[in-house]
DNA sequence: TTCCGACAGTGGGGTCGCAAT
DNA sequence: ATTGCGACCCCACTATCGGAA
């Protein structure tokens, strides 16, 4: 996904520098982080559960670009209409496009928005957008990475007319522990502590780190799917929970095992082997080799989806205190 | 020396569109 | 007509390497 995907002249007309150098217009992104601080040099944000934008404005000329720098002005044209007729002509701005059900934003109501492709049809699909814009790069013709974000930010909210769609995205300053705390009991996904006096840097940085609200819970493992590629011992373990006697499937998780883990757990998930689904009903999981449900594991996830599957689920280690009988999907009283 | 950022690779749920069956 | 697959979104994590601290 280089610059080639785009025609020079449309290059050209996202500015001299998005020309000299394509991977510019990358999204600075945030380090995942288990330590939570409050910190006066640091500002924290609101973790928005939506799809990253960064917007272009030269004049006329007007593109929202997604992380992989795919044009979705058409996706959103109501978001679009919003920054055009902004007093300020020439900008670059980052920001997050959302959709909400009830008070929380809803990464699946946006999904169905997400992948339309004609304004009208977008305009049509009754699924309401908002754009929570939180950093400034260019204004003006002025390069303005480099200034402190507070300065950024301050220079966004006064250039911008922010009315729905479009919304400033507030911060905290210094008590990043309490607005952690509050952002989970609201049911937030976490929050974005920043460096409050750090540039836009492009990539990856420990400038920006992300407290992710911890879900977690054990659940019974009841197979396993074979390795690809390169991969050792095997590719996901295949998940349940008891409901009334009964083993329900609660979806895969392939990641947090190393090397060795994956070797050593495949040897001893073969020793308990056998030919049919525990679970009930049997999912339709390729190539799945079913075990008897003896092990208990403990399993990070964002939350459970519309479908009963955990939602970025990862392995956090085995449970040997806990019976394989006792494990039922905890939910939220 | 240690740490960090960048990359590649493997894995997850979900949606959509298109090609193969 | 149905199914499978890739391309997109959202991700977590491991392994590796080279350069910065």
């Amino acid at each position: 996904m280089m610059a080639g995907d785009m025609p020079v002249a449309e290059m050209d007309r996202l500015g001299a520098q998005a020309a000299a150098h394509p991977e510019w217009c990358a999204p600075m992104l945030a380090v995942l982080t288990e330590e939570r601080f409050s910190d006066p040099d640091w500002l924290f944000e609101r973790k928005f559960d939506g799809e990253r934008v960064l917007v272009f404005r030269e004049a006329d000329h007007l593109r929202l670009l997604t992380r992989n720098r795919k044009d979705v002005s058409d996706t959103y044209p109501e978001l679009a209409e919003a920054l055009a007729c902004q007093p300020v002509q020439d900008f670059v701005a980052d920001g997050e496009v959302v959709a909400f059900d009830g008070k929380v934003t809803s990464f699946a109501c946006l999904q169905r928005r997400m992948q339309i492709k004609d304004a009208a049809d977008a305009r049509a699909s009754g699924i309401h957008v908002f754009f929570y814009l939180f950093d400034l790069l260019h204004v003006s013709g002025r390069n303005i990475e480099g200034l402190p974000l507070r300065q950024r930010k301050n220079l966004l909210r006064k250039v911008f007319r922010f009315c729905d769609p479009l919304r400033y995205t507030q911060h905290r300053n210094e008590l990043g522990k309490d607005y952690f705390q509050m952002a989970c009991e609201k049911g937030w996904e976490g929050i974005i502590a920043k460096r409050a006096d750090a540039p836009y840097r492009h990539g990856r940085s420990r400038d920006w780190l992300k407290f992710k609200c911890a879900k977690g819970q054990e659940l019974v493992i009841c197979g396993f799917t074979p390795p690809k590629g390169e991969r050792k011992g095997f590719g996901a373990l295949l998940l349940g929970y008891y409901e009334e006697g009964i083993l329900r499937y609660a979806g895969k998780v392939g990641t947090g095992f190393d090397d060795a883990f994956l070797d050593d757990f495949r040897k001893r998930l073969e020793k308990r082997r056998r030919d049919t689904s525990p679970l009930d009903p049997a999912p339709d999981v390729a190539g799945a080799i079913w075990v008897r449900p003896e092990f208990v594991a403990e399993i990070g996830f964002t939350e459970w989806t519309e479908h009963g599957k955990l939602r970025h689920p990862r392995f956090l280690g085995l449970r040997r205190d806990k019976a394989a009988e006792d494990v039922v999907r905890e939910r939220p009283s």
